[in-house]
Order: structure tokens, then C-alpha cells, then sequence
DNA sequence: GAACCAGGAGAACGCTCGTTCTCCGTACGT
DNA sequence: ACGTACGGAGAACGAGCGTTCTCCTGGTTC
């Protein structure tokens, strides 16, 4: 067996073609939204290579949200890791935030959504919405307690209260410049749980008005 | 025409029956994954008569999320009104939030799910959606004005940010107290939104550890 | 009491969609 | 070159669901 031939495609091929479109069309257009012959149309494989691939829509959108979760989860990590200062490390996760939210095809974030629409219906769904928030709220921690917040739960508590609220507004349009508005609160968050806390670095980022 | 009779309902009372077996059945389990037979045993009622009352199904959708917008914005101004000061009408959102997790069916924001379920397919669900957004966004706006912020737009939009972050992570379960936590970023928020500005109130609220 | 009408119960219809099956062409092995 | 086995295209199947229709019961009126 060749490793790849033309006109029929690979196996692995096809399967990231599947995977490829199928997180497209749920991501834009919502999970339930879409069925299993709009993505055959968008990957271009027949049915059948499509249900070899994956066995069921359910095992198709549990791929989908693991994908998803990789794929943001390294973007994160690479925007914050090119930073090494404490409290610009938190700063780059908003910076992230902006960039993400001026993507073409920004919609909110999948989880949330499938979260909403398959969350009291499919566990598997919700376990998987959990398993990410509880990874970003463990980085979030991190950063909080490198940062020297004296109380690193609370502030990473807080954080990510900020970083959901962002990106639910950015996806509803409903706050003007979430990612920004944000980021300057939680850098005042950050002032405040560091600049009485023990280890207070005296880095202090004033806000414009403050 | 009897006011009311007994055995068969009266008109006024199958719509009520129905909007509240829909809301009850909507917001718990999603929109999608409730069927109108579903609703029409809930309710009580026959299916003619639940069709007389509302003539589709999205005409039901529009209903509870009109339904739900009033009760919700209601209830928030009654726990807001209950109090003057105007630092404290701020934190009194916060207050009406834990009240708010601490129900029983509690499953998160009706608007942020049905517009993750819906928004991209349902032009109606997503206006609603942010309509209900805009109005919550112009109150914080108006709190935020009164309690003396040196910026209230740029304040208004980051308490918006911490509402809907903590809904998210109260429903996700993914963040101890949200609510508590978002309140507590407020009034440091606030605090620093005040401190320097043309409003100060010299009622300086410090947070435990700050 | 009889005609009539409103309302209830649920069958029926049509459509969508997840999943499987059938048919056919084509590339590969001998 | 010929049989074979695999893959593609799409029909087919069955379930779910929004919506409508039918039938029947029971009450109201003359």
C-alpha cells in the first residue's frame, strides 16, 4: 500500500479533512445546526469514508471539542509564553484575547456554546466544556501566583471571570473593546492583590486614568 | 362566556401554562432538545390549543425569551432598588447574582445559551439576546455613573465583563463562588475607578486582604 | 331533546437528519 | 487481461419532530 495516492485519498488525509470542516461548520454555524451530509459536502470524502473515520456525530463532535481544546490551549500558551515578565505574562492572555477576537470567524468560544446547547443533554459535552475551563483556570493560577497576587486563587478566580466575560461579550458584541477592558482590569485586580500582598514587586503599571 | 371554567381552561390561563411549562423546559434542557409534545404535556394542555396560543414554535422561543427578559431585569432592579448607596447599589448586582446561582435550577443565562444554540441559525434569538445584553449593559453604565467613576463607560463595561463571566463559571462550575469573587473585583474595580476621580465619595471600602 | 360548536386526544403528514445499504466504476494482483 | 476488492455517489431507511387533521365527547342554545 502506497503512503499516499492521488484521486482517492488517504485515510489520514480524509481524516483531517473531516476534522477540518467539521470544526469549521460547528464552530460557526453551532453543532446541532449542521448535519453529517454538509460535512461530507465541506471535507469532499463520500459518506461512507466519513462514518470509517468516525463512527457516530457524537464521536465526530467529541474530536471536535478535543481539537478545539488543543489547538487554543497551544495558541495560549505560545502567546504567553513568549513573555517573561510575571505581570505581562498575564497581560499577553488578554493580548491573546484581542487577537483571537478580530479573527474573521470569531463566534465565541466552543465550549461555552456547545456547553449551552448540549450541556444538560450529552455528558460527554460537559465534561469536555469542564476539562478546558479547569486547564485555563489552572494557567490562570499559575500566572496569578508568579505574579506574587497574595491571594493567587482569588485572583486566578477572577481572571477568568474576566477572561469568559470577555469573550462572551466579544461573541454578543455587547461590550466595546472586551478584550482591552479586560486586560486593564486585570491589571488593576493585579495592583491591588499584589501591592500589599508578600511578594510585591514594585513593577507598578498605572492605569491611563488612574 | 364564563371568566373561568373548570375541566376546560381558560384562554389566558393555557397561555400562561404554557409559557411557564416552555420557560421551565427551555432554559433547563435547551431549546432544540424540547419538543412541542414535551411542552404540551407540561403544560397540561392540547396540542390544538397549545398552537392557538402560540402559533409556532419560535413564536413560543420569542415568548420566553420576552418572558425572561422582564422577570430577569425585574428582579435585578428590585434587589438594586432596595438599596441607596450608590457604592452599595453596584455591589447589590453582585448580591442579586448569588441569589441567582443559589436556585435550584440554575443553568446559567437563558440569553448567553440560547444565543450559543441559536444565534448564528436564528436572526430573532439573536437580536433578543442582545437586546437583553444592551439593556444590563446601559444599567451597569447608569451604577457605575452614580457611584462616581472617573470613566463609567470604561467601568460599566468591565462589571458587564465580570456579570457574565461569573453566569458562565457558575454554570460551568468552573470558578469557588463566583459571584462572591466578581464582587469582590467590583468593588477593587470600582475603588480604583474612583479613588483619583472627580466623584470621589471617601467611602473607601477595602477588601479583606487589600 | 336535537342541532351545533368548542375543545381534547392523538393519529397522521411531511420534513430533516443520522446511519446504512446498494450499485457501479476503478485500481491492483496474478 | 481478468477477477476482485475497495472506494465513491447517493438512494434508502428509520426515528424524531413541528404542524395539521380527524374523530369524538360534552356543553350550550332554541
Amino acid at each position: 500500500m502506497d503512503a499516499t495516492r492521488r484521486g482517492r485519498i488517504d485515510g489520514d488525509e480524509a481524516r483531517r479533512r473531516v476534522l477540518d470542516a467539521a470544526e469549521r461548520l460547528f464552530y460557526t454555524r453551532g453543532i446541532q445546526a449542521v448535519g453529517m451530509d454538509q460535512i461530507r459536502d465541506a471535507a469532499g470524502v463520500s459518506l461512507k469514508r466519513l462514518y470509517q473515520c468516525y463512527p457516530s456525530k457524537d464521536a465526530l463532535v467529541e474530536a471536535y471539542l478535543e481539537h478545539r481544546d488543543r489547538r487554543w490551549n497551544d495558541a495560549l500558551a505560545d502567546h504567553v509564553g513568549r513573555v517573561a515578565e510575571p505581570r505581562e505574562r498575564v497581560a499577553a492572555v488578554f493580548a491573546f484575547l484581542a487577537e483571537w477576537f478580530g479573527t474573521a470567524d470569531f463566534r465565541g468560544c466552543s465550549f461555552i456554546n456547545a456547553f449551552g446547547e448540549l450541556g444538560p443533554v450529552s455528558p460527554p459535552v460537559a465534561a469536555a466544556a469542564r476539562a478546558h475551563k479547569r486547564v485555563l483556570r489552572e494557567r490562570l493560577g499559575t500566572l496569578a501566583a508568579e505574579a506574587g497576587a497574595a491571594d493567587p486563587d482569588t485572583l486566578a478566580d477572577q481572571l477568568l471571570l474576566l477572561v469568559e466575560g470577555a469573550i462572551v461579550a466579544a461573541a454578543m458584541g455587547t461590550a466595546t473593546g472586551p478584550a482591552e477592558r479586560a486586560g486593564s482590569a486585570a491589571r488593576a485586580l493585579l495592583d491591588a492583590a499584589t501591592a500589599s500582598g508578600p511578594g510585591h514587586t514594585l513593577t507598578s503599571h498605572r492605569r491611563r486614568r488612574g
